[in-house]
DNA sequence: AGCATAAATGATATGTTGTAACATATCGTT
DNA sequence: AACGATATGTTACAACATATCATTTATGCT
């Protein structure tokens, strides 16, 4: 089995332990988002699902079924981008920090990573002293990824 | 002249100060945005406009407007919530770091602040470390402001 | 002033992202 | 089989954003 039926099975039980179900549909955004190793919109998804599997997928499909996967924490919305990444994390058994994510500009690659709390306790302390509250930690930053880095060089 | 005549005054200025030019339309786009208080997305811009000054105001001409008001640093772009809003530092004259913007997601308000160095740069070293590159620090972060954390309790 | 040029705006069309509302299909239980 | 609950399909549209080409307005130059 390799690290891709690893992470789909992993999802699978995930689901199945709380009464969730991971239908085909789902299964197959859910694998279309893994298998791109980036960051897709909604529409970019609508594609790959349609060469991969044959299938039409209508919009309102595929925004349902990332909440779904959102609501699972099997997929992460990149607001900053309009995007969706799948979670890098389906196959640990660690509980999950929010994460924080770096998204290439320049090709959507994601790296999904965790910020010291030190750090992030200095973020909201920040934020507290405006008066503000975060609602959450989740952070995104535009960055560029190694390749592209390289490539821009 | 109260703050607000302050404020377009030194915007006015500052594109006088190397050739670009504060068009009334271009005034008008700013003057919405800075007496609106919070981020407001393009087409909310455009109804205030038309309230305020009565005139047609095509999309078009506000995204142009926008973009150049935010090459002028006057207004930034928070793309975590696709809405726009006026520079806080407008009539500053010390130089402007790059800001970090809190949106409360209840009712658009936003505060500008300036996290700690020190912060910036643990963050920008945990980037680092994940092999990215951060393109700027302009961190957007979901909150509740002051006013919306009160209605809620 | 008159003219050439560039900058700004107008007008129209279209692309992209996301949701509302209602219909149909599928699953699990009795 | 009948029912309720969950999932998916369909259509239409709202909200956000850009492309393209035409027209108007400001500016500099002779």
């Amino acid at each position: 089995m390799n690290r891709f039926e690893r992470v789909i099975e992993h999802a699978e039980q995930h689901c199945n332990a709380h009464g969730a179900r991971l239908t085909v549909k789902r299964k197959q955004v859910l694998a279309g988002l893994i298998q791109s190793e980036k960051a897709l919109s909604a529409y970019e998804l609508i594609d790959v699902c349609k060469e991969q599997f044959g299938e039409s997928m209508p919009a309102m499909s595929v925004y349902r079924i990332l909440e779904f996967l959102e609501d699972e924490h099997l997929v992460h919305k990149l607001s900053l981008a309009n995007k969706y990444v799948a979670c890098a994390h389906i196959s640990c058994s660690h509980e999950h920090a929010v994460p924080q994510f770096l998204i290439c500009r320049q090709c959507s690659k994601v790296k999904e990573i965790g910020i010291k709390p030190a750090t992030i306790d200095e973020l909201r302390e920040s934020v507290n002293e405006a008066g503000f509250k975060l609602v959450n930690t989740q952070l995104e930053m535009n960055c560029l990824c190694e390749g592209c880095i390289a490539q821009a060089a």
